[in-house]
DNA sequence: GTATATCTACTATGTATGTAGTAGATATGT
DNA sequence: ACATATCTACTACATACATAGTAGATATAC
């Protein structure tokens, strides 16, 4: 596979990877709030896991900790959620969007400047 | 929690009942394409699963086969995977939409619909 | 250089899920 | 009624994941 899937879990830690780059296990527990802030070695054990599967990589080390970093670019992994959503409706992104207009997330606004985003992208691929 | 979370083969048995309402196993199992068709235990299993969690029951029985019917509806569950994939998406939709428009599935007239969809909604909700 | 703190590497455990087999109950065909 | 087919209820097992503890290595403070 291109690139495994990432629960949830992995995806908040890829969060804070992606925010500030080459990180030890300790900042990526302590990003967590601390309401809900796993144990260090969760988010260690899950890191290792995420090394396993090649989404993340140990770039150096510093005193006795490894650096990570990641290795799938938060935008790749975006796109795979929603081609994830996409395939759970048949491809069909009529539904979705009737979803995300009901959730009153979507707003008309939001339309316009997709809008424009798709005609920039038209004009490009010609 | 109101709305369990279902997995993709729970889905796909939930197409199933959605379309054709109250279902024998069999009928589920027989369903899906021969290339990738669960044994009928494994159907089984998962229904009885989907029992325990209520997002389906037993309505009655024909012959000696008991039949099932959704208890969660089609809209109910396709909301929960928008809400859950906004969630991951820190319930920004801006991205959901970049995302849509790179992946070619989202055209111009599905935009020109959605914007028919809001404004009707929106007079609904005066 | 010894105590203390921190980190790694490994192990363990519980739950969810996909997978499917088996024994016994129930129906059907003739 | 008897053989055959089908279904149920139960059991089993591997994998993935979230969770976290422990022993031993490594650094830091003084």
């Amino acid at each position: 596979m291109t690139l495994p899937k990432l629960t949830k879990l992995e995806l908040q830690i890829m969060e804070v990877l992606w925010d500030r780059g080459a990180t030890s296990i300790r900042e990526i527990q302590e990003a967590f709030p601390e309401r809900s802030r796993p144990a260090y070695t969760t988010i260690q054990t899950t890191v290792y896991r995420m090394e396993k599967k090649k989404v993340v990589r140990r770039v150096k080390k510093i005193s006795n900790a490894h650096i990570f970093e990641p290795v799938v670019s938060r935008h790749a992994a975006q796109r795979r959620l929603i081609d994830e959503l996409l395939s759970l409706f048949g491809g069909r992104t009529q539904p979705v969007m009737a979803h995300l207009i009901e959730s009153g997330k979507l707003t008309l606004d939001d339309l316009r400047e997709a809008e424009k985003t798709m005609r920039s992208l038209q004009k490009k691929e010609k």
